[in-house]
RNA sequence: CGGGGGAUGGCUGAGUGGUCGAAAGCGGCGGUCUUGAAAACCGUUGUAGCGCAAGCUACCCAGGGUUCGAAUCCCUGUCCCCCGGCCA
């Protein structure tokens, strides 16, 4: 949630930054009046409410003096009447409010490019040369299908489309990779946590993939639950409603989870192989800070996953956002690229964003300042990786002439 | 899923219609004492909104209701605990 009170007195730098991101100014406009709007309702509301205190606090002075309250209770009625109708009507615009705001996403960074899509994005920079091949190299679902890594068919069989089944040594590979990269971010400093992979309404509000984005998630029947889109989601809120101190920030966190996405607005994009799937796994880093370092944080992480794709000597750039690109909460986001040898282009595999306090402002998320005072912490998260990709990026770039994959040395230990 | 009991400030816990934002204890913070610490003693200690301020308003799980007035009474929901059933 963007701040409402920065919108007020800071309205035009306020929707000059928003308009970066394709935010109708008119509607900013129309939000801060209803802000405004609720504030000068609740004033009258509080005003005729300490009337009605007052007054009511006299009924037992006037009883023990057995006064007559035949007049105080006929003021008393007539403001009660008047309080009423002032609630409904605050109660109104506030929801209205509400709806509105929830609704609107976060200021990009003034560092953040301008653009309307990826084309827009700008490239930080590049580690490691793109694999080289002295025979043409296969896309990663040719190598699955030839060496029995994913089973297409029977995975949409159990389930349905944009699921898949892993296995022998594919499945073995998802495994190790995420206990590798779990012990490669505990040692950067992670905690490992592990976390329900359903969440509640509340939860989705806080991170915000609620309200406005329903519409990608699968929903429990029957209940409020969801299944999580990332483990962003359960990791941030699991410190929803609460006032940290200092001293536990910044709080570092990474878990596995699998990740559930109904891909809505997706039809018919990367529908062969494992690129983008219903289901799959990923290694999530999480960190709350206080705002003054978040931006350190940010770098840590972005480091902490581009380091791990080189571990694995896995190709891949670093690449920045445009206004016009980045998620709802983000303020900014850095993508990292891996190099797909068989496609001959690079694939998002990570995303950090950092959403300043943009989801601490929805999920009640503070910490006691120095000065004693509760301030909103900024929260930050990226993939560290998203493992079912990661395991694609392996496939191709490791693909020998005979179709068979090696295995890169990091990964050893682990099978 | 069936039966019973609960939900109060950082924690424990009192409070069953009228200065209750809420006793008491613990904890935290500041101070006195001390070479230092502990103990003891004194003071202080929730959140949010509006306001230059004094102050006002709201919040005792959430949402409704009764009342001039609700932490306290009524209804609904959520969550937790205990007993039983089922179960990895």
């Amino acid at each position: 949630m963007i701040d409402l009170k920065q919108l007020e007195q800071s309205f035009e730098s306020t929707a000059t930054a928003l308009r970066r991101r394709g935010v109708d100014e008119t509607k900013l406009a129309d939000l801060k009046q209803l802000f405004e709007e609720k504030k000068a309702l609740r004033q009258k509301l509080e005003t005729a409410q300490a009337e009605q205190n007052a007054k009511s606090r006299l009924f037992g002075e006037y009883k023990r003096e057995g006064k007559d309250l035949s007049a105080l209770q006929a003021e008393v009625a007539a403001n009660k009447k008047r309080i009423a109708e002032l609630n409904e009507a605050l109660k109104r615009v506030e929801e209205r409010l509400l709806n509105e705001a929830a609704a609107v996403p976060n200021l990009p960074d003034p560092d953040v490019p301008d653009g309307e899509d990826e084309n827009d994005n700008v490239e930080l920079k590049r580690v490691l040369e793109p694999t080289t091949f002295d025979f043409q190299p296969k896309e990663h679902w040719e190598l699955a299908e030839s060496n029995g890594w994913i089973d297409f068919e029977r995975g949409v069989k159990v389930a349905k489309s944009r699921f898949s089944s892993l296995r022998g040594m594919g499945a073995r590979l998802e495994r190790a990779l995420i206990n590798y990269m779990l012990d490669f971010n505990r040692k950067r400093g992670f905690e490992e946590v592990w976390v329900p992979a359903i969440v509640n309404d509340a939860s989705l509000y806080g991170t915000g993939q609620l309200p406005k984005f329903a519409d990608d998630l699968f929903k429990i029947e029957g209940e409020e639950l969801y299944l999580i889109p990332t483990a962003e989601v359960p990791l941030t809120n699991l410190y929803r409603d609460e006032i940290l101190s200092r001293e536990q920030l910044p709080l570092k966190m990474t878990a596995h989870t699998p990740c559930f996405r109904k891909e809505a607005g997706s039809a018919g994009r990367d529908t062969r192989g494992i690129i983008r799937q219903h289901q799959f796994d990923k290694v999530e880093l999480v960190c709350i800070t206080r705002p003054e370092e978040s931006d350190r944080v940010f770098e840590e992480m972005v480091a902490c996953a581009s380091d791990l794709l080189t571990s694995l000597g896995l190709p891949h750039r670093h690449v920045l956002l445009c206004a016009g690109d980045m998620g709802f909460s983000a303020a900014k986001t850095i993508d990292l690229e891996v190099w797909l040898p068989g496609q001959g282009c690079y694939r998002e595999i990570s995303s950090v964003s950092n959403t300043r306090d943009f989801q601490a402002r929805r999920a009640k998320i503070r910490f006691k300042d120095e000065n004693r005072k509760n301030r909103l912490v900024h929260t930050l998260n990226g993939s560290s990786l998203a493992v079912g990709r990661t395991l694609i990026a392996i496939m191709e770039n490791y693909q020998q002439k005979d179709g068979a994959i090696a295995v890169p040395d990091a990964l050893k230990p682990y099978l």
